[in-house]
DNA sequence: AATGCTATTGAGTACGTGACCAATAAAGCA
DNA sequence: TGCTTTATTGGTCACGTACTCAATAGCATT
């Protein structure tokens, strides 16, 4: 991919460069898996010696974390963008179901692998550990903030939007736990619980969040 | 623990050797991860050379795989007695309150990291990955074989007990995937979501399966 | 009591990891 | 233009892993 003659080198500005290999990490962590992201293996992507990934990642756990949060803080912005909970869009309705279309395509899987990755990996690093606290918590509010507005717009009927939210993450985290191993067997039964889960905690009829 | 002087040989059956070995394996699967799960580590343990483990494991993998088994196979037996399904019994309504009790309890904590280490870990390594799908489907078997019970003794209203034990799995294998990161910030909102989605899909009025 | 089988030892190889560091060359500034 | 700063190189180091294998010693059988 990037390979340079030996000797040659390209001095870039410290910012530029730490986000390439950020940039590079996350991309190795979502489809090979964050154990595969180690200084020689992002150094040999860039076509770079390792020595200079350690100098921008003294701690390699650090580096680890932060391809984390590049990789899901991206997908999530693809998943409910921002906006998507202001005012003059198509609705929350409409973000919903375009989310759960999302989150059912293969698409996802390589996603729920980077979160099972991360989630048992939290276990060991401690760094990591606070990472995914903070990307899990944000998922949630940005779910709950899409709820906060269907209610607004009175499409949704909730007591609690903040439990909605995370019952509805438990059920696309469960969904998507099989993902490395049995997932194929349950394809059926399970494709369409989140959204059900979902119409049921926002007292929605159901079929109302299936795509259109 | 166990501790010899060195040079001190001690032989045994080979039969009961690959048992203390596999044993062993398990516990320190359970407690500690399946990474640390090591032909060393586990030759400590039981104070002997770690070319003796080598030598019932040419594969480290398959110890691997083993542990998981071990550990899941006796927890298994824990939570779902095989005979709970069979006649002269409390019933299947006992059981799953039993059962509900102790996959909410923190007796449970070291199984939900077991199992999100089990199904991280098989996306690399393929015997642990077959273990891991048979003991899913054992488990999801398992709970069918108690719904198909509470139906023919005409306590639970179910379509489709399969699908229904799979979605039941989904909820438990849904809350426990935040054990090792943001479990502590949704204890409120999920704590009694697994039993609730039990007494949807059986036809339960809720709260029948809160423990009593 | 002697013998044969084999479970067990103890040391070996090869590999991949993170961390460390002096030397070097590229870029920006005087 | 020359000088200073520092991004980058290219190694070394210690550690832990799986795996190999000849030699050894415990047990069971004769």
């Amino acid at each position: 991919m990037t390979s340079r003659g030996p000797g040659k080198r390209v001095r870039k500005a410290p910012a530029e460069r730490r986000n390439e290999i950020v940039a590079t990490a996350a991309r190795i962590g979502l489809t090979e898996g964050l154990e595969c992201v180690t200084l020689r293996r992002v150094a040999d992507e860039l076509g770079v010696q390792p020595g200079l990934v350690g100098h921008y990642f003294p701690a390699a756990d650090h580096l680890v974390a932060e391809a984390f949060t590049g990789a899901t803080m991206a997908e999530l912005d693809t998943l409910l963008p921002e906006e998507a909970a202001g005012p003059g869009h198509d609705g929350p309705l409409h973000t919903f179901r375009a989310f759960f279309g999302l989150t059912s395509s293969a698409e996802f899987d390589n996603v729920s692998r980077l979160w099972l990755n991360a989630r048992h990996l939290s276990r060991y690093r401690p760094v990591l550990r606070e990472h995914v606290v903070a990307q899990e918590l944000l998922w949630c509010r940005r779910i709950e903030r899409i709820v906060l507005a269907g209610i607004e717009a009175g499409a949704f009927t909730c007591a609690d939007p903040w439990a909605a939210a995370t019952r509805i993450l438990v059920a696309i985290d469960g969904t998507s736990a099989y993902i490395n191993t049995s997932a194929e067997h349950r394809r059926v039964p399970t494709a369409d619980m989140a959204r059900t889960v979902a119409e049921t905690e926002l007292g929605l009829p159901p079929g109302t969040l299936a795509p259109s």
